[in-house]
DNA sequence: CAATTATTCAATTAGTTAATTGAGCAATCT
DNA sequence: AGATTGCTCAATTAACTAATTGAATAATTG
C-alpha cells in the first residue's frame, strides 16, 4: 500500500505524460494537423517533414498518453484525435505560450516582414460581409481539412489549385484567405499570389479551432456559393 | 531569412518550451504548490521531497519557461506564479489526464480504499449549509495558503493544529475539510482524525482552483464565524 | 569583518529521448 | 504464391535531462 508520498509521486507521474506527449516540437506539430483532420503516417511525416518511422516513433507515443488513436483502413492506418479536449488543450498551451514567451512574438513579426503587409480582419464586420455576399472567405487548407470542418459559409479552394481556379472569384470584392490558423503560411502565400494578380486578398490569422474558439459557427457542410 | 520550414521548426520549439517545464512530475508538483501561495526554494524543496539544489534547478527551468517568476526577500528568494493563466492551463492539463488516462483512476481508487470511506459533498448544498450556520467548512491547508486565497466563509484549521484547537470546532455539525485539490492527502487525513473522535467530518475535494473554477466565491478576506 | 544562511551554478553520472537504419509484419495486388 | 505497399519495431547513436555533489555567490547576523 503507498504511502502519501508515493500516491503522490504515482500521481504526478500520470499527469506528467501529458507534459511528455507535448515537450517535443513535432509531436505539437502532428496534433495540430490531426486537429484539422485525421491523418494517416505517410500524410503526417511529409507535412510534419518526419521519416514515416520516425512520424510512427511519436503516433505511438501520442497514443500512449491518450491522446491520439488510430485505426486500420486497408494498407492505411488513419489516426485521429482521440477527444475534441487535446485541440482545445493544445490551443490553450498555444496561448500560454504566447503570453509568457516573448521570443514568440519576435519570431512571427520577423517572418511576417518577409511577406506583403497583411492587415488584421475585423470578424464581426467580416462575417457581416460574407452573410451579404459582400466577401468571399476562402478555406486554402487541402480538402479532407476543409471536409473534416471549416467556417460557416467558407469556401474550399485549396492553395494547390488557386491558380487553376481563379474564374471562380470576383475581382471587384474582398477575398479573405484562411488556412490552420496563426503559424500556418498557407493563407499568407494564397493573399500574395492571389495581389499580385489584382485580386483584393486579405488573410484571417483564425484557422477553424480559433473561429470556434470565438463562437463563431463551424460546419462539416460544403453550402452552395451563390 | 527564414524558409516556411524553419520558420515552423523555430514556432513549435517555442510552444515545446511549455511542455519541457511541464513534462516532469516534480515540477508539476511545484507549480501546483505555487498556485496555492508564493513559496521559498527551501519550502518548496520540503513539500516536494527534492533537494534544495534539485528544486532550485527546476524552478530556473520553470522561469525560463515564463511559469513562474522569483524575487529576493532578505536571504529567500520568493518564487510565484507567473500568471494565473499558468495555474488554469495546470488544472486544464490534469483534466486531460484524468480523462485520457485511466491509470489515474486506478491509482487514486487504490489509494482511497486504503482510507475510511469518503463520500462526495455535494457543493450546491454544502453552500447553502454554510450560508445558513448549518456547517462549518475548514481550510486545512498552511496559513499562508489560506491567507493567498480561500473558499469563501472557510476557516483556517491547518492539520498540525487540528488537534490542539479541537475546541473551536462544534461536535453538531457537520465540519466539510477541504486542501489543495483531489490529489492532496490534506484533508483526508483531517476527516480522519476527526471521525476518529466523533466529529462529523467530510472531505471536499476541490481545491481553491477548482472551486473557483466552478463559479463558487473564492476570497483573501478573514471572516469572522459566528 | 567573519560566520552563517539561503540559493544558485557547474561538473558528473546515470537514465531518457529523438532520429536513423534495417528488419519484420500485415494487407493488398498481380 | 510472390511482390509490393504501408507501417511498426528494435537496435544504435548522439543529444538531452534529472539528481547529486561541492563550490560559489548574495544577504544577513553577530
Amino acid at each position: 500500500m503507498d504511502t502519501d508520498r508515493q500516491f503522490k509521486d504515482r500521481i504526478y507521474e500520470q499527469f506528467a505524460r501529458i507534459g511528455k506527449a507535448v515537450c517535443s516540437p513535432k509531436r505539437l506539430e502532428i496534433l495540430e494537423l490531426l486537429c484539422q483532420a485525421p491523418k494517416n503516417v505517410e500524410v503526417l511525416a511529409q507535412q510534419a517533414n518526419l521519416s514515416v518511422a520516425n512520424a510512427s516513433q511519436h503516433l505511438q507515443v501520442l497514443r500512449s498518453a491518450g491522446m491520439v488513436e488510430g485505426h486500420k483502413d486497408g494498407l492505411h492506418v488513419i489516426y485521429r484525435i482521440a477527444d475534441s479536449a487535446v485541440c482545445t488543450f493544445i490551443m490553450e498551451m498555444r496561448g500560454l505560450a504566447e503570453r509568457q514567451l516573448a521570443e514568440i512574438d519576435r519570431i512571427t513579426k520577423t517572418f511576417l516582414a518577409g511577406h506583403i503587409g497583411l492587415e488584421p480582419v475585423n470578424r464581426g464586420e467580416l462575417l457581416d460581409r460574407v452573410r451579404s455576399g459582400k466577401a468571399v472567405v476562402i478555406d486554402v487548407r487541402p480538402g479532407d481539412e476543409f471536409a473534416a470542418g471549416h467556417i460557416a459559409g467558407a469556401v474550399s479552394m485549396p492553395l494547390g489549385e488557386l491558380e487553376a481556379r481563379l474564374s471562380e472569384l470576383p475581382k471587384g470584392k474582398p477575398i479573405v484567405a484562411y488556412c490552420r490558423g496563426p503559424y500556418c503560411v498557407l493563407a499568407i502565400k494564397a493573399v500574395e499570389r492571389l495581389r499580385a494578380m489584382n485580386y483584393k486578398a486579405f488573410r484571417l490569422e483564425d484557422g477553424v479551432s480559433e473561429w470556434q474558439a470565438r463562437g463563431f459557427r463551424v460546419t462539416r457542410e460544403a453550402e452552395m456559393r451563390r
